[in-house]
DNA sequence: ATGGCTGCTTTGAGCAGA
């Protein structure tokens, strides 16, 4: 199966570009962020008559998390929006159980700044998705963690890692948060396979970043054991950064046997 | 040099993103 995910920066807005993705590279799951969209009008009609079935937990101007699964391959079932136990109006997760996989959409926040409220909240909300998911690894081997993390692992994952140290998205607490998950039995696909240098998955639209190759790795997926293991391949497709009116983010998928 | 783009909002200046 192909599993994918992308950070459209306005469903409304960007909805010709993820149809002609699913036309195009044939995700069996695609996981979208900031739908920025109440789920009283999402697309879902649009979305149906391209062959795939939507979940969807939005709200109006900021956040928003969707799911869009080959209607072949059938609906998701179990589905859960939010994090169990963490009250948070802000819709920023959405899980859905396909056959036996496990498909986890994330919106992780911002954080603004280290000094800013918006990064302790961040951290509060990754300790909370931690706890989760280690009980959710108990109840499904087969699970895939995709998003936005809204964190560089590492410093190849920045365009300029000395002006960036420290900063947000790129904080020593951050990347402990980062590493947490990963200690649950996580691996990061993309760095399962070599890779080119500097790939990132984020461009500021400002100052012509993405031309000038000015982004950060900060979208990712992150698989169980069993699903690392049958992974085959992972990639960033930059070829939608390009059009007219882009996201600012790029689409990310894992191609996962079985 | 704290700007710069983009999308959104009881429509227009301000917030948020990263």
């Amino acid at each position: 199966m192909r599993i994918a995910t992308w950070n459209v920066n306005s469903l409304k807005v960007r909805l010709p570009h993820v149809l002609a993705w699913l036309e195009q590279q044939k995700p069996d799951v695609l996981c979208l962020q900031e739908s920025k969209t109440e789920d009283v009008n999402f697309p879902a009609q649009a979305i149906m008559d391209a062959g795939y079935l939507p979940l969807f937990s939005g709200q109006k101007t900021y956040n928003g998390v969707a799911l869009l699964s080959r209607a072949a391959g059938g609906a998701g079932t179990d589905v859960t929006a939010g994090i169990p136990g963490f009250d948070d109006p802000q819709k920023r997760v959405l899980a859905a159980t396909y056959g036996d996989t496990r498909v986890i959409c994330i919106y992780v926040p911002n954080g603004e700044s280290v000094e800013s409220d918006k990064y302790q909240y961040k951290l509060r909300w990754l300790a909370a998705l931690a706890e989760w998911l280690r009980a959710e690894l108990q109840k499904y081997p087969k699970l895939a963690l995709l998003g936005d993390y809204n964190i560089a692992p590492d410093d190849r994952d920045v365009y300029d890692p000395k002006a960036w140290a420290g900063k947000v998205l790129c904080s020593d607490a951050e990347r402990s948060a980062l590493s947490s998950l990963l200690a649950l039995g996580l691996t990061d696909s993309f760095r399962q396979f070599d890779q080119p240098e500097r790939s990132f998955t984020w461009w500021d639209y400002r100052m012509n970043g993405f031309k000038r190759k000015l982004g950060m790795r900060i979208d990712h997926i992150l698989l169980s054991a069993p699903l690392a293991a049958n992974c085959t391949a992972c990639a960033v497709d930059v070829e939608p950064r390009k059009l007219e009116r882009p996201s600012d983010h790029a689409p990310v998928f894992a191609d996962i046997t079985n």
